[in-house]
DNA sequence: TAAAACCATAGAGTATAGTCTATGGTTGCA
DNA sequence: TGCAACCATAGACTATACTCTATGGTTTTA
């Protein structure tokens, strides 16, 4: 598919998913027996790719992180010792965020807690 | 305290403190009746506030979403109703932080399965 | 076949969150 | 009193992650 229809599929502008290609995140296919153009062609693991990089960036992944998560998963430069380290670490992080965020709630509601008895 | 003492309290540099002040996250006093200098005087309470924001910073919190729980918190130019709905709203944030979270943790364990069994 | 819709590249612009440098004034101690 | 250590402001610079504009070529469709 071209960039308008991966675009439509992941909700994400052609424009950044450019950027991403441009980041080396994605990688289209350039026919080079077509002379007439220079289109980038993409596949159903780009639009997965896509996803993937959507949800990590939610929770507060950066680029440069998601990056070596699709390494470890679609890449094959890594031996699968490597690879299950870096999704150990992940995993880790993962854990961590959750941990602070529970801490974070935790005060919150201590906060809010004392606003209602300031109300009183 | 001065700036560098704060800055020591909190593990957050002079620069930073002041790039905060200047974002409206913390307010030091000027003592008008020294006329010799201007330095800023911090109190306990700042100590606290940036505290709180390094940890919200951690777990993904904009600096703008840091300023309106600081404001709910310490503020008063908001009622006590305000208050109470900024925080749940934060609450509920934190919420979705964690759902997403526990679903990426799934989704890197999925992944770290399929890659233990291409090993065999 | 001409216009609308699409594609690519290059590069400028934006927002967030710092980080650093330059400059110049102030305080405290030997 | 001189000098190190401190303080302030202004503004330049960096990194991340887009977002948009300009330009020019290609494909589709009425």
């Amino acid at each position: 598919m071209l960039i308008n229809e991966l675009a439509k599929r992941t909700d994400i502008s052609a424009h950044t998913i450019r950027f991403y290609e441009k980041s080396g995140l994605i990688k289209g296919k350039q026919n080079k027996e077509i002379k007439t153009n220079n289109y980038f062609h993409y596949d159903e693991e780009t639009v997965e790719k896509l996803l993937l990089i959507r949800d990590a960036k939610s929770i507060g992944f950066t680029l440069k992180e998601i990056n070596q998560l699709i390494d470890a998963w679609y890449n094959d430069k890594f031996t699968i010792k490597n690879k299950l380290a870096i999704l150990d670490k992940k995993i880790e992080t993962i854990d961590e965020k959750i941990k602070q965020l529970k801490a974070m709630k935790k005060l919150v509601a201590e906060f809010k807690k004392s606003v209602e008895e300031e109300g009183c």
